[in-house]
DNA sequence: ATTTCATGCAGGTTATTGCCTGCCTATTGA
DNA sequence: TCAATAGGCAGGCAATAACCTGCATGAAAT
């Protein structure tokens, strides 16, 4: 799988982004600590947790017994910049051609 | 479904994000037009498309027998606006949490 | 040394996804 | 008027995803 799919299949899953949201409020959680907002058993944590470090967006540190996770912003700026800024660039532009259509400015 | 979610999961297939791609480069296209770019039968480029109106990503414009197919980038920019923007201005910190850790300057 | 605690690993189940085929409708133009 | 064209609708099917339960491991604390 390509990189940036991986990226973008990983935030397609609302726990996924809650995890990251979760990191972002306070990285360098364990995994129980992650598991104590999540509503789902820690197995499936786990799971979803292996996918967005599969996707480069979450690195993983043992200490001792406990697993430590911190985000990789780098990633989801890599989409940000290769992927969004494409379509903002040209967002003015675009949403003229909407309005236009919309408008039904009868060409044909 | 949440609007953001449903924007997050139209992104998250590589053939979507071509659709998008495609009318990028050329606004307006019909379903016709962008099948001939698609792996696919038309019918599943169909259902795809349908995913991106679904999220306001598309929007569809018939004349006569033809649909014609424009992106709206406002949802995409507003995720951006809401979701991507928090990690990008963090970034910096982020990473340096994240060195710290892989550098392991040992604080137990 | 044993128990407890944090987590991993394996497998099973159900819902969803992405693709297909087959058939139907409506506009167009010869 | 009727064939060709652009597209919609419905159902099926195989792969994937997102949960779960059950058991295993290794570090920590008693």
């Amino acid at each position: 799988m390509e990189d940036a799919d991986k990226v973008f299949k990983a935030l397609a899953d609302p726990s996924r982004r809650k995890v990251l949201d979760l990191l972002a409020a306070g990285n360098g959680q364990t995994l129980g600590a992650l598991c104590e907002h999540l509503d789902m058993k820690r197995q499936s944590a786990t799971q979803h947790i292996g996918i967005l470090v599969d996707a480069n967006l979450v690195t993983a540190v043992w200490k001792g017994r406990e697993k430590y996770h911190f985000i990789n912003p780098v990633p989801i700026y890599e989409v940000y910049e290769r992927w969004v800024k494409k379509f903002e660039q040209s967002r003015l532009k675009l949403l003229n051609d909407l309005k236009m259509q919309l408008e039904g400015d009868d060409n044909d």
